[in-house]
DNA sequence: GTGGTCTAGACCACC
DNA sequence: GTGGTCTAGACCACG
């Protein structure tokens, strides 16, 4: 498992993992059925602490992507693709009201924000 | 003064009477120097327990937007809108760095989110 | 802020502490809007790590009882107890439906169901 | 073989696999020593990666419920019955208390447990 | 002061 | 071996 930890980001480590293995689950590169590397190889392979990689495993079981079974280990899920989308999606409508709000608020015109997230949009992968 | 309080909302009470007032002081219907109503006839009037006013008028003056002087009341203070809309353009930024990387995750198009923000724009007051 | 912990007890000492708390809520001892002990002071008072606190508090947030604000600290939520007792009954029928499952996989009678059931509420207080 | 598989189940594939047997197996309708079919037979009846199939008689004999012969095929194992039962029992238990801890949290009355159950139980097979 | 994160160990239960 | 929990510190960001 290749999981690259930036610890100058302002991105917390649990997160880094989750959103890497998110990835991964998403491309296929894990499937369904598959055993993740156990908590405590992780942690000795990229040099975190184990608590750190629970917590990201964690997030990822309540969030419906793995299951971590005692004794056993940790497994990817099936993963219900349109349900996901739908969910991203309402997540978006919440993020994108709030900036509304803000927008209003603090009299930031529509253009401004638009040039943020044209900013940031072309900033990323 | 108009405060409308939801009681099914998520956002705690008192955090609703606090976003009623900042947007009021933000769009001048609250000037400086302006007297707020008292704490009891607040509470009175919009029936919601003094115990809450207090606290999000407590919490208004930590922020920096009222300040209570006791016997005289409880009045608005100076904006600090540079400060102001400094922080409000990081917390935009913030949102729209989580709405990319949902849409990358789960290849939503940039023309799939202007619409949503389009739409919940053109929705609002 | 009363709460026993048992070192003995099966139950993860988070859990006690998060069924303490949601006990406390529901009672009308926590009231909506009410500051929490800090994770700091509550660690110390009860002899219990941060982090074991922590994982309380966030479970507790994540089920929508409780919000914790960075440097402000962590209130109790209004509690919705309509949909509260919606979301125990459909816990319920899930748990009932795992054991007749295994009942039936078992050849566990009725009757043996309804005498672990009688045996186990007649403990509880 | 029968094995009805749900795609859009939270529980994996190879789980729902697993237990399917395993009810078979406690149910007699396989019995011990009886050959079950081979990984790509099966496979291809249900439609399932032979991976997925290999995993879920890879854990049944981790389980102890079958045995893999190479050069022979898998075949079903004695029941340990009465250490199966037994863990049954404790699941049931454990089921039970969250049930009765819900039920005293949000004041529902042990009748109404009861209903449940026997609509439950009626519905099912 | 507050919460948020992280460490480098430890012991337990399950398999 | 595996995951589940817990400790007793630490440093950071926010207020």
């Amino acid at each position: 498992m290749n999981i690259i930890i930036s610890n100058n980001s302002s991105v917390p480590i649990y997160e880094q993992i989750k959103n890497n293995i998110i990835n991964q689950i998403m491309s296929n590169e894990l499937q369904e059925g598959e055993l993740l590397p156990s908590i405590r190889s992780l942690a000795k392979d990229i040099r975190i602490s184990v608590m750190t990689i629970k917590k990201a495993y964690d997030e990822l079981e309540i969030e419906g992507y793995i299951k971590s079974v005692q004794g056993k280990g940790t497994y990817v899920l099936e993963k219900n693709l349109e349900q996901a989308i739908e969910q991203a999606r309402k997540d978006i409508e919440i993020h994108i009201s709030k900036i509304i709000e803000l927008a209003i608020r603090y009299d930031i015109s529509k253009n401004d924000i638009l040039d943020i997230f044209d900013y940031l949009y072309g900033s990323d992968e």
